[in-house]
DNA sequence: AACGTTCATCGTATATCGACGATAGACGAT
DNA sequence: ATCGTCTATCGTCGATATACGATGAACGTT
């Protein structure tokens, strides 16, 4: 699955790509950042929970956990009649890095 | 125009919010991530350029840099007939700084 | 002047996003 | 069994994103 970050460097272009911008995509949506937000205060929150923070209808907090969670960023567990959500630290900590790959690689490769 | 990174605890939410996810946002597609990488391998390039690297339409990839360029992310400069984009490393060290901030803050704030 | 090059923009078509209300399923409480 | 709560999903709607070709402007070259 990890080719060698020289790889990288030949293909720069598709793979790498398009699996960080389906991340960032998931980031990008002032409404999520700030449910991950809330999500890190707390062990873990149900959908109300997020509901009463966000002053968005319940139909549309799920939709961005839904995403949240397909991207990776959240982890979910169902409860009895609730479904927790709990935010994945070490994916998080992943996309940081990824972005911060992207622009040590573009930071170093200065022309002269 | 910059507040204090303390400010940025305070009111989390919306107005810092909205403005990563901005960024993110012109971040979060891989063409753009690719005129990045390619960007960032010259000093300055033109349209045309891109073009021939990635394999889009000349219009798409003007947009492309067009967003680029409001993002932030990438500097222009009008030469004779072409256009000259230019990466701009700090703007991009600056969201790679703003995403290691959010990370922190969701880890540093665990529950227990 | 006529032509080629480079680029931004316009118009268009399609797809996806973001938000909502309505609804149905699962579950606990009465 | 009935009611209330919590949630996911469906359908819908408007807005936005993405891609393209066509076009015209600006400029250099012949």
């Amino acid at each position: 699955m990890n080719v060698s970050p020289s790889a990288d460097f030949n293909e720069c272009g598709s793979a790498s790509a398009k699996a960080l911008a389906a991340k960032l995509a998931a980031l990008s949506h002032p409404a999520r950042i700030e449910i991950l937000k809330h999500l890190s205060g707390n062990r873990a929150c149900c959908c109300k929970d997020v509901v009463q923070q966000l002053d968005l209808a319940q139909s549309t907090v799920s939709q961005h956990l839904k995403v949240l969670v397909e991207a990776g960023l959240v982890r979910f567990s169902a409860e009895r009649q609730r479904s927790l959500y709990e935010i994945d630290r070490e994916a998080l900590a992943g996309i940081s890095a990824s972005v911060a790959g992207l622009v040590d690689t573009c930071c170093s490769s200065r022309p002269t």
